[in-house]
Parts: C-alpha cells; structure tokens; sequence
DNA sequence: CTACAATCTGACCAACTGGTCAGCCCTTGA
DNA sequence: TCAAGGGCTGACCAGTTGGTCAGATTGTAG
C-alpha cells in the first residue's frame, strides 16, 4: 500500500544539487550529464539497493532520457561500481593518520568527529554502502579484504600497543573499531527510524553535542580512569 | 561481474531450518509450506530488500513453485508485510520491562546482552529491519510512529530520572538508546563486512566476551564513577 | 559554410516481473 | 466407494526490465 519511500528522499537530490561535494566547475556538457546522473544514482541506489533500483528510476529523478546514463556510463552496474568507487575515494580523502604515540582519546574523538561529519554531509552514501554490504558486499569483496583491511590493521596495531600501555580498554581491536562505525554511521542509515522516533540531530549545534556526547562516552569507556 | 550474492547467505535458509525459532511442530500442509516459504522469503528480502527482491528467487529458494507463495500469501507485498510483522512480534517478546528504581548499569547490560543475542540468533531478521528503514521505512511508518515510540517514551523518561539523580550522563535520552541499538545491530547488518575485516565472534565464548566488552564500555561510558 | 565528431534519444527487443486461472491432484469423512 | 474441498501448479498475461541502435541534433575546428 505505501506508494515508494517519500519522495522527500528523492528531494535531497535537489536539495544537495550544486552544494557540499560537487565543488567542480563542471561545464563540459559530459561533466555536466555525469554529474547530474551520479547524483540520481546515488540517491535511488542507496534507497533501494543495486537490484531495487531501476534505470528508468534514477533518469527520472535526473530528469533525463534513459538511454542518456546508458550513453554516459554503460550498463547499470558500471554506473553502480563508479558510484562506490568515488564513495570510497571520498572516504579515503577524510581519513587521517594514526601513531602509536598519539594520545587515544585525541584520535578516537577525531574519528568519531570525521565520521559524524560524514554521517551529516553524505547520509546517500552511507546508505549506499550499507545496502551494499547488506546484500552481501558483493561488489566490494576486492576493497573490504583490500585496502580497508589494510587500513584497518595498521590502527588494530597502534590500539594493540596503547593496550600494552595501559590506555586503552583491553580487548580485541576491532570491536572498538566496529563501536566507532557502529555508533556513527547509525544517524546515516538509519535516518528515517531517527526521524519517527526522535532525536535527530538537526542545527550545527545539535551535531556538536551529538559529536560530544558520543565521542565522550566512547572515550570514557574505552580509555581507562587516569585517577 | 559478481554473481549473485554469495550463495553461502542464502544457505543460511537451510542452516537455520528446524533451529532456534521454528520450534513449532508445523503438522498440516499448509504450516509446512508456510514456513518454508517465510524462512526462504526472509534470506531473500533480508538481502535484496523489497524491490530487489523477486517471487521467483523466493520460489527457488523455498524449493517450491511460484504459484505456490501467492497460493499461500496472495501477493509479495502481504508476504513481506508478514514477514515484518512475525520479525516485530518475536522483538517485542524479548524486550524487558524497566523502572528509575533499577540500576541504570544492570538495565544497560541487559538491553545490550539481549540485543546481541537477536543480533546472533536472527541476524536475517534485523537485515531485513535494516534494509526497510535504509529505504525510507515505507512500511514502518506506523509501527515506528505508534508501538516503537511509545516503548521508546518509556525508557526515555525512566532515563531522565537516572539522570536526575546522577546515575547516567546527561544527555538527549534517545541518543543513549541508538547508542545501544547500533552497536549491537552491527554485527547482524553488516556481517559480511565483519567476515572480511576481522573480528567475528564464532564460538559462544566470543560471544560472551563480545557482550561483556560492548556492555562495560557502554555502561562506564555512560554512568559517571561511584568514586 | 563545411565536415566531422560528440551528444542525444525514440523506438525497439528479449528476458523477466508479479499475478491470474483453469484444472489437476490427493486426502478425508461419510 | 465416492464426492467434496483443500492443496497445488503449468501455462499464460500485461507491464517492466536492462540494453541496443539508427539516426537526429548539436558543437566546433578549419
């Protein structure tokens, strides 16, 4: 009976059209088209999951015939695998480094801090992700047994010798990983409950308590008392 | 390129046939079949969600022809309707009580314990939750508006009280409790990223040290020192 | 203006979608 | 033994799917 999700979720198409990400210039109608396209994609994608989505969907919301994304990328999963591909090298670009020398709170917050931000300013690309690994990650085996496992275990390393130090809550690594993903990325995918629900965090000021209070009550928790 | 899913997900089906919740003894044809085709019908929404789902697919799963669910369901909206509500009803049965008297670490342990038992008992169950509300919750409007917000009212002003009395952190209530939910959550969501990074609890001592890690950082996170 | 390539798209296709239905099975109770 | 009704399903249907393609349109360099 419920017609498609509620097209305020297509609206953020619009709404993010020409902000945050797209910083570029574009004018070659190529880029244009592409960009225009990717971001209908992503929107529909992270809706409704590679198999859900339908072509003729995501050109409507482009507002675009059809055969124009074919034109531009193909078939619908080079569309689909260019569109985790930039998602990934976005991520990528926001990551900071990580030493053991580092104090853990410092970075656990920074972390925390990131990925809320990430949360906030790309909410269809979590999505995207997490339908993704729903179904199986069945594009993305390559980058998670990958380069994000690599990345992954060059902070399991540090956090191994912050434990080793006393800093940090003995335990296997990556449960305090998973803690910080878990935590975070939650106000991306699972926006719509948070809306019924309440507490959505919506004024730059909502976000930093948010900020705040997650990445206090993490690092109180995973840091032991200095008393 | 990549096929389907790895097939592994959909024998799960199989896996957890006759197991955990099927304790029902499913004499007459009509039980039987029923069954069959909500368990098959559950691995294949909990992966590809409503749209990316099709009968056929459910069909070769359950080993069963198509015309044979819509002899049973009628069509694929009532099948997945059914399969939400059966997945809320079991939720609600393992959900306890609360009151200000209880001490918020022992409340906070077992939510935490509880969660993580369904995330490891029904982990297809809370995908297909996920899968639902990362699509705008088309058709959890009203659950997620009525009976989730009322229990959720309960444990925010209970919480309130703990915080008035300066057993928990002050916060937004509702943060406290998506704090719980997404950690625990993540391991049945997003297992296929776990098997690649890491850090999947297999036995049921890792399961254990699992709840015991996520349920003392939380509650030393969250409730300030007795000192 | 011309020529050549890039851009664009309506019309089309085979495969698949959810759903219907006539009619076949098989049990069960009298 | 037999009728009746639930259980079951192959064949079918209209609409949709991802994708192709011939050709129209546009931009642009000479």
């Amino acid at each position: 009976m419920p017609a498609d999700p509620p097209s305020s979720l297509y609206a953020e198409v619009r709404r993010s059209r020409s902000a945050e990400f797209s910083a570029a210039p574009a004018s070659s109608p190529r880029e244009q088209a592409e960009s225009r396209i990717l971001e209908a994609a992503e929107c529909v994608f992270a809706c409704h999951g590679y198999r859900g989505s339908t072509l003729k969907q995501i050109a409507d919301v482009a507002e675009l015939p059809k055969a124009n994304l074919l034109y531009y990328f193909g078939s619908k999963e080079k569309l689909y695998v260019h569109l985790l591909e930039q998602t990934l090298t976005r991520w990528n670009a926001s990551l900071e480094d990580i030493s053991p020398e580092d104090e853990p709170r410092d970075v656990l917050e920074a972390l925390v801090r990131t990925k809320l931000k990430l949360a906030r300013q790309a909410p269809q690309a979590s999505r995207l992700f997490a339908a993704e690994v729903i179904s199986g990650a069945p594009f993305l085996r390559e980058y998670l047994s990958g380069a994000l496992r690599d990345w992954v275990q060059v902070r399991c390393d540090v956090m191994k010798a912050w434990m080793v130090a006393g800093k940090l809550r003995e335990a296997e690594p990556m449960w305090v990983i998973y803690l910080i993903w878990s935590t975070t990325q939650h106000y991306a995918d699972f926006a719509a409950q948070i809306d019924y629900l309440g507490g959505a965090p919506q004024t730059d000021e909502d976000w930093e308590r948010l900020a705040d209070f997650v990445s206090s009550t993490l690092c109180d928790g995973l840091c032991p008392r200095q008393a």
